[in-house]
DNA sequence: GGGTACATGTAATCAGTTACATGATTTA
DNA sequence: TAAATCATGTAACTGATTACATGTACCC
C-alpha cells in the first residue's frame, strides 16, 4: 500500500487525538488543515479503513446503537508517521489557481480580478481572526505556522491581482 | 461529460495551435502551464478522446506510419472555451504543501526549511531566467501574467521559510 | 553498430469525487 | 410538530496516476 498525503493526515490526527471516529477527523479537518489541504469527508470513512488493513491503525467498533468505528494508532502507525515527518522533501508546491489557467489561456483580467480580490480579501479576514483567536493561547505551533503561511500568500495574492487590474507589470 | 481543468487547458492549447497531436501539447504544457498546474502525459492522450466523444474537438489519424491522432477544435469546443473565460470564478487555490503539511503534523522546521529553501530558490532562478527571456518578445500577455504570479510566490515562499528558519515570528 | 535519449502511446489500478441516504438533535 | 441542520455513513463512478511498451533518431 502506498501512503498518500491523505494517509499522513489521518495518522497525523490519529496521533495527536489518541483514538477518533471519522466524523471527529472531519471536523478537526474543518478547522484546520481543510484551509490549506481539502478533500471530501468521504475519504475519512476510507481511509483509515485502508489504514486499518495495512496495519497502521486499529478500529474499534461501537457493539451498540450507531455503531461507529473508533481508529487509533498501531505501533507502525507511529512509526511510518515519524519516519514520514522527519524527512524533508524537496517537493515544490502547485500555484493550480483556476483564475491563473484562465488567465493563461485568454481570459480578460479585467475581468478576473475583482472576483478574486473579493475572494481573497474574505479569506485573509478570516484568517486574521483566527490569528487573533489564537494570540497568546498554547495552540500547536505547526498549526500557527501553517496559518502563518496563509495569511502570507492571502496577502501576496491581494497584491498580485491589484496590480494586474490597474495594469502595473506585476512581475520584475 | 463534466468538463474538468484538464479538458480547458486541452480545449486552450487547441486553441492557440490550431491542430496538434498529444505529443505536441505535452511539449507546450512542460514549457508552460506544467509550472502551475501539471498532470501525468497520459492525460493528454486521454482526455482529447473523451473530448472527441462528447463532439468538442475533430480527431484525424495518420494512415501511415506512426499513425498519430491530430485534434482540432470544433464549433461547439470554441464556444464551451470561451464560455468558460468569459466567466469569473471566486474559487480560490489551496497551498497544498507537503511541508508545510509536515510542519502542522509536527515535524521540526529546521529541518524542513533549508531543503525548501533550496528548491525555492532553484525555481526561483529558473523562472527569473524565463522571464528574461520572454522580455520585449511577442509572448501572450497571459502567459506572462502567469509567469509573475509564479516568481511572486517564489518569493514569498522564501521569504517564509527564512523566517521559519531563524526563529522570526512568521505571520503578524 | 550499440547505447541512450526522445517520441509516442496503452493498460490497469486506485484515490478522490459526487451523489445519495438516513437517524438524531435543535430551533422556530 | 415541522423544518432545518448536524451527524454519520455507503455506493458508484471516473479522472488521474503508475507502470509498461515499442519505435525512431542521434551520437560515440
Amino acid at each position: 500500500m502506498q501512503l498518500t498525503p491523505t494517509s499522513y493526515i489521518v495518522l497525523g490526527l490519529l496521533s495527536f487525538g489518541g483514538e477518533l471516529t471519522p466524523y471527529a477527523m472531519k471536523q478537526a479537518v474543518e478547522l484546520s488543515i481543510g484551509y490549506f489541504w481539502s478533500f471530501p469527508h468521504s475519504q475519512l470513512y476510507a481511509e483509515p479503513e485502508r489504514l486499518a488493513k495495512a496495519g497502521y491503525v486499529s478500529e474499534r467498533r461501537e457493539a451498540e446503537g450507531r455503531r461507529r468505528r473508533h481508529y487509533r494508532l498501531t505501533d507502525r502507525g507511529h512509526e511510518v508517521l515519524r519516519q514520514w515527518r522527519e524527512e524533508p522533501t524537496a517537493e515544490l508546491p502547485e500555484l493550480r489557481d483556476v483564475s491563473l489557467l484562465k488567465m493563461f489561456l485568454g481570459a480578460d483580467p479585467a475581468i478576473l480580478a475583482p472576483v478574486q480580490l473579493r475572494a481573497h480579501r474574505d479569506r485573509l479576514a478570516r484568517y486574521e481572526e483566527i490569528w487573533e483567536a489564537g494570540s497568546g493561547t498554547d495552540a500547536p505551533e505547526g498549526a500557527r505556522r501553517a496559518l502563518a503561511a496563509g495569511l502570507r500568500a492571502e496577502r501576496e495574492w491581494i497584491a498580485y491581482w491589484e496590480e494586474v487590474l490597474d495594469g502595473t507589470d506585476p512581475g520584475g
